[in-house]
DNA sequence: ACAGCCATGTAACTTGTTACATGATTTT
DNA sequence: AAAATCATGTAACAAGTTACATGGCTGT
């Protein structure tokens, strides 16, 4: 979603270097979310130059640590606090119905079926995850994955109309 | 959401000049979606880079318009009939929530307030839109708006926990 | 004459993303 | 010795996005 806040957030408690903080990253999103590890370097260099982090002492070359800075740690506070907007056209499976319509593709039947057989694959995927969470350890996360299946379960009730 | 595959939408019943489309997609968005007219002479271009698209008549060099090709209606075939992912990490507010958690921002409840204040804003721009649209020349638009409302609806429900 | 719309385009930059190269250290 | 993991990085490209430049045509 936002690689550059994850970094950030990762970085926010201490400082670390590419490969920890791609360890830390699977971890924080339990393996739901494949991120190559190219792409941790490639967005380290764009958040030193645009400051919201900086790298420490790189004397020999070796295991190259990064800190968060405090520009760093007030455009997570903004990105953290900030609304996700919700309006009509944000939703890509309404934006493609509203194609479909545009150019009378009659299949729209077809799209909602197949669009109810992948939100019931992520539901069986949210429940996986749930069996596998520790119910002290991973609190939170279980609220959050529970929120999802509700917010899944809505989403299969609104397709069936 | 994807601008090449509005586009393409948009030249599916007929071939079309930049500023054409320009104006059809406004109109089929219904104003909710704000397109500097440049993104969508680049995405032309791009378009017939990949041969999704090819120019027309470019004779004299005014108003050159394009068609969709044959690669191009299977392309958008392909986009409208496959399913949108909907996992947990999809949704960019669960995702904050993940963030917040890791760094122990003590501040979910304000994130919680602002979202539901947007949710309500997006809920009076959709009441706002429905009032808008014909009855009879929109209806599945209606649909589609209403069906909307209906989920942000759930998703105000969801936070109230 | 001037405002406003019709119309096209480009240069520049952002983030996301991946395939690939390279080597050190650790485990089997 | 081979395999796996630790570790860093780069070149290249895609798509989104915008500010800006340019000029024709139309109505007042």
């Amino acid at each position: 979603m936002s690689v550059r806040h994850s970094i950030l957030t990762l970085l926010y408690s201490r400082p670390r270097h590419g490969y920890d903080i791609k360890i830390s990253f699977d971890e924080m999103v339990h393996h739901q979310w494949n991120l190559n590890v190219g792409q941790i370097y490639t967005t380290l260099d764009r958040l030193v130059r645009d400051g919201l982090v900086e790298p420490l002492n790189a004397e020999h070359g070796e295991k190259k640590e990064y800190q968060i800075t405090q520009q760093g740690r007030e455009e997570l506070y903004q990105w953290l606090i900030g609304p996700v907007e919700r309006s009509l056209l944000k939703d890509e499976f309404y934006f493609k119905l509203l194609c479909a319509k545009q150019i009378q593709f009659h299949q729209e039947e077809e799209m909602i079926r197949r669009q109810k057989e992948m939100i019931l694959r992520n539901m069986l995927q949210m429940r996986a995850l749930r069996t596998q969470l520790d119910p002290v350890e991973d609190h939170a996360m279980i609220l959050l994955v529970e929120g999802a299946i509700l917010h899944l379960e809505a989403d299969l009730k609104w397709l069936e109309l």
